[in-house]
DNA sequence: ATTTCATAGTTCGGTTGCCGATATATGCCG
DNA sequence: CGGCATATATCGGCAACCGAACTATGAAAT
């Protein structure tokens, strides 16, 4: 599963939103890194509804705008949940497999890699560009 | 950054390996779960080199196979720390959500939401299919 | 002796998912 | 009146991954 995919899936665990809210959602629960384009959106959402990972709530209209809510199912509830626990296997091999890397200092694990928190754009100290 | 490219790159951080090497690393490294294809694995070799993220550190010749061995950068090692920290805090953002996920209870979060060790293919409690 | 498997790399066609742009429509603000 | 935020739909293109076929050697199994 891809990272526009998976924050579709974040954005909508917590309560059902529309495609636009979605976006919205996207961006704040990734730090502002993510936008959402709609080419990327709506497909997204026609291909979760197939897999039955998501499913139309209700529809609204709103000021003549159509406004759809989708919601996650409870298969994409469980998608999700592995999903995060891959991701965790996934950091945590790196990380191992980093401390073993030659040069790296491994005392030095907790400044030179953050357990969270990212700080977009924030070079690793010591590690050249 | 796709989960092949990021197990790549993982694999090379503790030392360099050749094609084949990464392939056997990074069934290592994901628990079982990725196999990399040769497409996959000779594509994105070639595309990594291009960005700087590995380079050749050597070629040997056993028995009259080739063997290209790969390093990671250090460039590609700050990208891959990077990377981590992305993941981490994706993980969190989409653990954050679940919990407000109407019908999640607070205090059982240690019971659905396992840590690490995803045990491929075990359901949520009560989540069905 | 021959087949099969593990090792090791190359290439090519196909699919998927994401990107970027365009289009449509309304209401608000300057 | 133009631009912006809201809201969705659609289309072409591309990057990355998948899957298969091919070459080649040595070891193990049949």
């Amino acid at each position: 599963m891809q990272e526009p995919t998976f924050l579709i899936l974040t954005a909508l665990a917590a309560r059902p939103l529309h495609g636009y809210g979605i976006v919205q959602a996207v961006l704040d629960l990734s730090g502002g890194d993510v936008k959402l384009r709609p080419g990327t959106l709506y497909g997204a959402l026609d291909r979760l509804a197939d897999q039955g990972l998501i499913e139309v709530e209700r529809e609204e209209a709103v000021e003549g705008r159509l406004r759809r809510y989708y919601r996650l199912s409870d298969s994409g509830a469980a998608t999700l949940v592995a999903e995060v626990g891959r991701l965790r296997q996934r950091a945590s091999a790196a990380e191992t497999q980093l401390r073993q890397r030659p040069g790296a200092v491994p005392g030095l694990s907790r400044f030179a890699v953050f357990s969270a928190a990212p700080a977009r754009g924030a070079a690793a100290p010591g590690a050249p560009a």
